[in-house]
DNA sequence: GTGAGTACCAAACGTTCGTTACGTACCCTA
DNA sequence: TAGGGTACGTAACGAACGTTTGGTACTCAC
């Protein structure tokens, strides 16, 4: 019988839920073809008809990655100047369960990005990608008077990524000791500092 | 002909040397066996006397890891207060290539941790006293009036860890634009935000 | 209704992995 | 000098992996 026979697309977004489970679950490092063909009640056969390679497939599901963190993200969009950076910012925290598999899945994917020269250049396109959304929300704090006039841009940036990548890293880690409010507490106390 | 045959602990440390090397050039994924035996010109046979287990090596190989890293950070114990700050900070950034290994080692070493219950809890107590530490030069620095009264010791730390993590990872994947000296530019940056 | 193409499953392939078994050379003690 | 423990190398084992192959069932065009 062949379970709910749809068009091409629609069975790749299927296989990509599939490896997004995976991926929450267990981690790149433990993603399998077999792992993600027993999620979806299905045969490697299937991957492959889909994926050709499971390089394929890693990349088509870091893609899916940075889409399903692109969408999470962009859910307050009516902010403006600090506000917006600091909604920006509490976008990527892992506040939610959501936000703990997407950061935990980019995090697991760190030990393979830094081993293979195309998933590092995806990764580091990817950071900077993030760090120039940042950016547009400093200027823009800046030119509204929320940052002090001698505010170096391109400083505070980097800056806002690093303590908030940080602070995901140690979250993640330490999820009873860094609950969502004292994330968002820790996130308003850096902002605090650079507000002067 | 045996290789310069040694004492038992002499033999295991050279292991330990070469399974750091493994870890430095491909990760905790690309962590095998043979990897490590190639290294060090020997046999699979060789690890399997001095560590019974994969899982036994590995986690010998994590504690070789801290104690090289608390070996390089001791290097500074003249300064106190807010400079001792600094000085365990810049410690953990990756200034140097020594500095960089042992981060890409970390970072690599993260997905597996969130995955292996027993990595993962080791890991939790490396960050936990890793931000015991601060703690103490964070406490210091407000002793001598190097921070505002009103701080809060156990959020200064927790943000001051953070954000050196997180500088950690974009250093290591963006090793041109942030190179040693704006690595210490930001977290000097950082430090002016903490001291008000 | 026949042929080509799509969409799979089941099974197997070759490789790599961690682990184990077995042999041998060495050292130390009696 | 005989015997037992230590220190390996060699080789093989079974499991798991990514990949390939061969086949079946369905769909659509002609």
């Amino acid at each position: 019988m062949p379970p709910a026979r749809g068009d091409h697309e629609a069975r790749r977004a299927d296989v990509s839920e599939a490896v997004w489970r995976v991926l929450a679950a267990k981690g790149l490092g433990g993603l399998t073809l077999r792992a993600v063909a027993a999620e979806m009640d299905a045969s490697t056969g299937l991957l492959t008809h889909y994926f050709p390679t499971k390089r394929a497939l890693v990349r088509h599901a870091l893609v899916v990655a940075e889409e399903r963190t692109s969408a999470f993200a962009r859910r307050t969009p009516e902010a403006e100047g600090l506000a917006s950076l600091r909604a920006a910012l509490l976008d990527v925290l892992p506040l939610t369960p959501g936000g703990a598999a997407m950061n935990r899945v980019w995090v697991s994917s760190w030990d393979a990005s830094l081993a293979d020269p195309e998933l590092r250049a995806n990764e580091l396109a990817r950071l900077e990608r993030w760090r120039g959304r940042l950016r547009a929300h400093v200027v823009s704090a800046r030119e509204r008077g929320e940052l002090p006039e001698e505010t170096d841009a391109d400083e505070v940036t980097a800056s806002a990524a690093a303590f908030t990548h940080g602070l995901v890293v140690h979250a993640l880690f330490d999820p009873d000791r860094f609950p969502p409010e004292r994330q968002t507490a820790l996130l308003d106390g850096f902002l605090r500092g650079i507000t002067g």
